[in-house]
DNA sequence: CTTTTACTTGACAGTCTGTCAAGCAGGAAG
DNA sequence: CTTCCTGCTTGACAGACTGTCAAGTAAAAG
């Protein structure tokens, strides 16, 4: 019953598809955020980052954990790329999908410090950058619109996106000139 | 006569802030979205981004031209960040503002595509890099929506993201072991 | 003085969200 | 078997928005 959703995309299309008349919808959400707030928890649920991160808490080494991280976002990304959007692209006039949106981001940017700052503390992190400035463009680097117009408007695939994304982050944040790689 | 644009502000609204009656916007614009892309022509040709490149245009190395396509783009997004939202989130339910984001689009992977290729014709493109995906990633790192998200969701300033942004994309596209810088 | 130009008000169709009312079918409970 | 509750149905309607049409007005231009 949680099916696709987008800003074109109208309750009488959902009702529709769901095989119930529009105004059923309604008896089950109160508004088409709720759905669609109810739509992105049910995917979270059921996509499980928090599952496939468990590779990413196992890392030790601030490389390591850039990979990782780059490794299971890039494989997430495609999976719930459309949905995000959805609520992003309604953020702006909705108060509700913002802080459902802005509390995944948050997320995410505790990610990006965790792995800098762990780069920063193995004396690797790249000497231009503070620590604060580097998470955050690591954070703005691997966000979803990026992949999207790597992925979709320039055709790249999931391995190829993870591959560049990693050797673009490393040869940015990691520290060259400090002994090995 | 050309004002703000947002997908939440209305007709009514254009004409209340212009000081006409809503009909009277049909007289001179077809519809919404014309409005819109002579918005959009209006301040492209007001803001001048082809005389902004003119230092772009002198540049002669692979360094100098990644370094002063950066400092004038960098300085451009903020003036039209606004209004290229606008235009980029009609983009995916309107054939005509679309092709209006494309062709702009079209236009900046150009410049990346040179950029790039000069780099590479000068022995310094870092060796991990093919010449299309190297110019794509960088048509990716320099959107408007990473400055967004670092000029506005993490507060830097102009030139905050200029020399972090410069930083970032020399380190990855340019090769650091040959030679000179 | 007449025509044209630029605008006005008012009305209306069509799309969408969200709400309300009345009705219907089937299962559970007495 | 009857009653009630649940989950759904159709139909109607208010309010916001885009786009269109008609008729009228005021002032500049000829």
């Amino acid at each position: 019953m949680e099916k696709r959703r987008g800003q074109g995309v109208s309750m009488s299309d959902i009702a529709k598809a769901v095989g119930i008349s529009r105004q059923a919808l309604y008896l089950h959400f109160d508004s088409r955020t709720e759905l669609m707030l109810a739509t992105v928890d049910y995917v979270d649920e059921v996509k499980g980052l928090s599952e496939r991160l468990k590779p990413f808490r196992a890392a030790t080494t601030g490389i390591e954990l850039l990979e990782t991280c780059v490794g299971v976002w890039g494989n997430h990304i495609p999976e719930i790329h459309g949905l995000a959007n959805a609520l992003f692209n309604t953020r702006e006039t909705n108060e509700a999908t913002a802080s459902a949106w802005n509390g995944r981001m948050a997320d995410l940017q505790n990610i990006c410090q965790r792995i800098i700052d762990t780069l920063h503390r193995e004396g690797i992190l790249a000497p231009k950058w503070s620590r604060r400035k580097a998470a955050e463009m690591l954070w703005a680097m691997i966000s979803i619109q990026n992949w999207e117009r790597l992925a979709i408007e320039c055709g790249w695939s999931t391995n190829q996106y993870i591959r560049s994304m990693k050797i673009l982050l490393k040869s940015t944040f990691v520290d060259e000139t400090s002994g090995r790689e």
